[in-house]
RNA sequence: GGGCAGGUGGCGAAACGGUAUACGCGCGAGACUCAAAAUCUCGUGGGAGCAAUCCCUUGGGGGUUCGAUUCCCCCCUUGCCCACCA
């Protein structure tokens, strides 16, 4: 018996395809056939190497794409690498190897593992974020930001990680701490730049509804943009001219008001604090200072301190204590809380600590039941109390009116904050703008004033396509919005791009706050673009995420157009071509009974990665493509129209998969031993690709014999000897086999087009082990047509093998084939089996023509001696019958 | 505290109103072998029984139905995400 070489086969197979330069899985930009870009999320390539997790997702749409190709379709499958980025630049600091270096070498690993794994990538579209072809892009879309006002220098507290020593956005943070490093993150006021993704907040949240993703990404991203709607207004405070905002959801509980808490970094603290109350502010703040965001939110008694300072109840004219706490957030809306302590859980766990007065506003029954011993927050039931004009209407009824009366405003407030975009790092894009004195003297002396914008403000809209000049002339030089609102910055013209990130000897990070760009002064000191007066670059860097926000349109538009100059941006935001691909011709729908239904808002067709990406990427990558639409270089709303978030491989014990626990399964170990083709499928063949699941080394065996067993059956069929082989086909075994394969045909291609590998695995499975009962009693030839459609439909899967396999007999290649059908009459059987149940237990079978009428199914079934026993002794209330399945006595 | 997804043999899982445990692992027995590995064959949810056969079983409890792993309600439990958002 000859062995399974799979080393041999697989290493010839990857050769072939390498040496006809991956041609077969080029897409085309244009053409009449059905289209599906199918991305995989593409990976930091970090010193690891390319993990099982990983091969888990790619194998999914590997096989996907390979299916569809056979299909006719024009696919457009690419792989690329995300190298900017902590991780990538940490791993350079650890092995004293500068991150350009590491960084090329752990791409071309990337690059091996994947080709040895056989991944159909179109290589000829592969891109790098660090490639300075790319990252000129990136710069030059951050530069229209930047022009168009989304882009502002904020010197508000953030973020700081103190290992990582940069600044990190509220994206990067897991329970107060670094994602990356774990390590507690330190609130910092530091200059930054910061993207106002705020005024995308509503449309990320609308336009979720039509993209045909998981429901928890979804409600994911809808809680993280945490849109809420309520009203605001301000409180008058006493013996001051200054007044209070607040926003608030719960205006019907207006009555119930017995005090007012500022966040402890609110503005007015400092005015409004008592000289009565000043030292015991003073400490409050100094306690608050030395904490962390995480100890503020872990504290399970909350802290507060009187500011001495009273504000008037806008209605009674009552004076109400404006009270300091830090269970208030500066963060969000005003950073101020009007305390309901009868109707808000936190407030009245304040006001019952500091025994401040607790007014019931909204009862369930319109009687009073102080004094309450919790706060009643259920708004669906419940009438005012307590509130002047206003009693006895419901919560829903209140809250208007009340508003109406005090000439509130309605407001909406989102969670959602804009974005961190700046690293104190060395390893990511150097920001294309500069920093010019005379330039800042020339904007501040200006006449122009810009509405002067906060983060949670959404009072501004975008100006109209390209139309820049929403800045304007001062002098004799013309500034742009971004110029104007954020004075002495000046972005580097187009033409200049790229910001080439220099090479430098010492890259690590300085945590000084300064990134260590600028320690290099004769890349830092520069003319102004702008007058030609003396500069100063920019030195932080963008985040890791800025290239990924963007490379599926880098992908669509292929290298070539990356390589053109960026003043080139109108040949390079080629419509064509970005229209074919993102959005959907008719042509796309429908289609041999397959479900590749597309999306009608456009976007990647099909995109393939975890889930942890679900408010970070995912909702950058969003911002930025809506961004890009209203500037007018992409043609549709939304970027990834369908996502599938593959589980999590698991290591054997069932836990996360980790350096420290010992269980990481490295995929290169396990083609060495089984081969590619067995690593595929086990992956997929561990169940569905959406669930987490536990790697189990022992299991792998199985899908190896099975692929061996394949192998052999082939191998020894195809080398019989003439005088062997077997000439006529027992007529009923033939068609059975045949029956068997057209069953095979379909539920494969159903499966795959439902991404259900695992079961299509499986009837691959009862193919081959029913295909070798039969081998005996099926003629030579009908054998090898039937071994062809196996091949044909075991080639997604492992195409190695299958490529192999197809070589036996055919001097074609089997990638080049077209995908089998099936025929549905060969499907119809003559005969069905019913279930005889008596009272819904099952008794016995019966095997009958399917044309058997139903009185004579029933006839039978009640003759069947297993059936009558039970039915002796009973009287029959029912028959239940359903025509080919089921005959149901009830007694 | 809120949201989402799960709980089926010894294990990964399948079926998703109609014969629960397909497929695979593991295990047991046998064949081949001096022997072992590999391979092949048969068996394998639990219980009672010599057997035919019968009873029980999809986290627990209710409900709808002739029939529920599947649909509805309550509870328990595991994982993931978000969490003082006014």
């Amino acid at each position: 018996m000859k062995k399974y070489d799979f080393a041999r086969i697989e290493k010839k197979w990857q050769r072939a395809w390498e040496k006809s330069g991956f041609s077969s899985w080029r897409a085309k930009n244009s053409g009449t056939a059905k289209k599906m870009f199918i991305l995989d999320m593409f990976p930091y390539p970090s010193g690891e190497g390319l993990h099982v997790g990983h091969l888990e997702g790619y194998t999914a749409t590997d096989i996907y794409a390979r299916f569809l190709r056979m299909n006719g379709w024009n696919i457009l499958h690419p792989m690329g690498w995300d190298a900017f980025g902590l991780p990538a630049e940490n791993y350079a600091i650890q092995n004293k190897i500068h991150p350009n270096v590491a960084m090329k070498k752990n791409i071309a690993r990337f690059k091996k593992q994947i080709q040895s794994v056989g991944l159909s990538y179109d290589w000829s579209r592969e891109l790098a974020t660090s490639d300075p072809a790319y990252y000129k892009w990136t710069q030059w879309m951050f530069l229209q930001m930047f022009h168009h006002g989304l882009a502002y220098e904020s010197n508000e507290p953030i973020n700081w990680c103190p290992l990582c020593k940069t600044t990190l956005a509220n994206e990067d943070l897991e329970n107060g701490r670094c994602e990356r490093c774990k390590s507690l993150i330190e609130r910092k006021p530091m200059r930054q730049w910061v993207l106002r993704i705020t005024m995308y907040a509503d449309r990320l949240l609308n336009d979720l509804k039509q993209l045909e993703w998981s429901e928890s990404v979804k409600e994911m991203q809808r809680n993280w943009i945490g849109k809420s709607t309520g009203y605001e207004f301000s409180f008058r405070i006493k013996n001051s001219r200054e007044t209070l905002p607040v926003f608030t959801t719960r205006l019907d509980t207006l009555y119930g008001v017995t005090f007012v808490v500022l966040a402890p970094e609110h503005p007015l603290v400092e005015s409004i604090t008592t000289p009565e109350q000043k030292e015991k502010v003073r400490l409050y703040m100094r306690e608050g200072a030395s904490k962390t965001d995480l100890d503020r939110a872990a504290e399970k008694e909350k802290t507060g301190v009187f500011s001495g300072a009273y504000a008037i109840h806008p209605i009674t004219k009552q004076e109400i204590p404006i009270w300091i706490a830090d269970y208030v957030l500066m963060d969000y809306a005003f950073g101020s809380v009007m305390g309901v302590p009868a109707h808000d859980e936190r407030d009245f766990a304040f006001a019952h600590k500091y025994h401040l007065p607790i007014r019931e506003v909204i009862s369930p029954d319109g009687k009073s039941h102080e004094p309450l011993s919790s706060a009643y927050t259920d708004i669906a039931t419940g009438m005012l109390i307590h509130s002047g004009p206003f009693d006895r209407l419901s919560v829903k009824q209140a809250a208007p009116k009340i508003a109406a009366f005090m000439s509130a405003q309605q407001a909406v407030k989102y969670k959602l904050q804009d974005w961190t975009f700046a690293r104190q790092r060395y390893w990511g894009e150097p920001f294309p703008l500069v920093f010019c004195e005379q330039c800042k003297k020339r904007v501040e002396n200006s006449k122009f004033r810009v509405p002067l914008l906060h983060s949670g403000l959404n009072c501004w809209k975008l100006p109209a396509r390209r139309s820049l000049g929403a800045g304007g002339k001062i002098g004799n030089l013309n500034f742009t919005l971004g110029e104007v609102m954020n004075p002495g910055w000046i972005g580097v013209p187009e033409e200049k791009l790229p910001v080439v990130l220099p090479n430098v000897t010492h890259y690590e990070p300085t945590g000084t706050g300064a990134s260590p760009l600028a320690s290099i002064d004769t890349w830092v000191s520069v003319k102004c673009p702008k007058c030609g007066g003396p500069a100063k670059r920019e030195t932080d860097t963008m985040p890791q995420w800025a290239g990924s926000c963007w490379y599926y349109l880098g992908f669509i538009l292929g290298q070539d157009k990356l390589k053109l100059s960026a003043k080139r941006a109108k040949l390079f935001w080629d419509q064509k071509v970005l229209k074919y691909w993102l959005t959907t011709g008719r042509r796309d729908s429908g289609g041999g009974g397959l479900v590749h239904r597309s999306f009608s808002g456009g976007g990647v067709g099909f995109y393939v990665g975890g889930t942890e990406h679900a408010t970070r990427h995912l909702i950058y990558a969003r911002f930025w493509h809506k961004f890009l639409q209203d500037i007018g270089v992409v043609p549709n709303k939304e970027p990834f129209a369908k996502l599938v978030n593959q589980g999590m491989v698991l290591g054997s014990d069932g836990e996360k998969m980790s350096k420290s626990r010992g269980n990481v399964v490295n995929p290169d170990d396990i083609i060495k031993q089984y081969g590619a083709d067995t690593l595929r499928m086990y992956e997929m063949f561990l169940g569905p690709l959406e669930a987490s699941k536990p790697w189990d080394t022992n299991g792998i065996v199985g899908v190896h014999r099975f692929l061996s067993r394949v192998f052999s059956f082939a191998f020894e069929h195809a080398s019989l000897a003439p005088k062997k082989r077997i000439a006529k086909s027992n007529a009923e075994i033939k068609k059975r086999a045949h029956r068997l394969m057209h069953q095979t045909v379909k539920k494969v291609g159903d499966d795959i087009s439902h991404m259900r590998f695992n079961t299509a695995i499986s009837a691959l499975m009862e193919f081959q082990n029913e295909l070798l009962e039969y081998r005996e009693h099926i003629a030579y030839t009908d054998m090898n047509k039937i071994l062809n459609i196996f091949t044909l439909l075991l080639y997604p899967f492992a195409p190695h093998l299958a490529s192999e396999l197809w070589s036996m007999r055919n001097a074609s290649r089997v990638e080049k084939q077209p995908w089998p059908k099936y025929n549905p009459a060969v499907l119809v059987r003559n005969t069905v089996t019913y279930v005889i149940q008596v009272s819904g237990k099952v008794r016995d079978t019966l095997t009958i023509s399917v044309d058997a009428e139903q009185s004579e199914v029933i006839k039978q079934a009640q003759a069947c001696s297993k059936v009558s026993k039970w039915l002796e002794t009973k009287k029959i209330k029912r028959v239940v019958f359903v025509k080919g399945k089921i005959v149901n006595f009830v007694v």
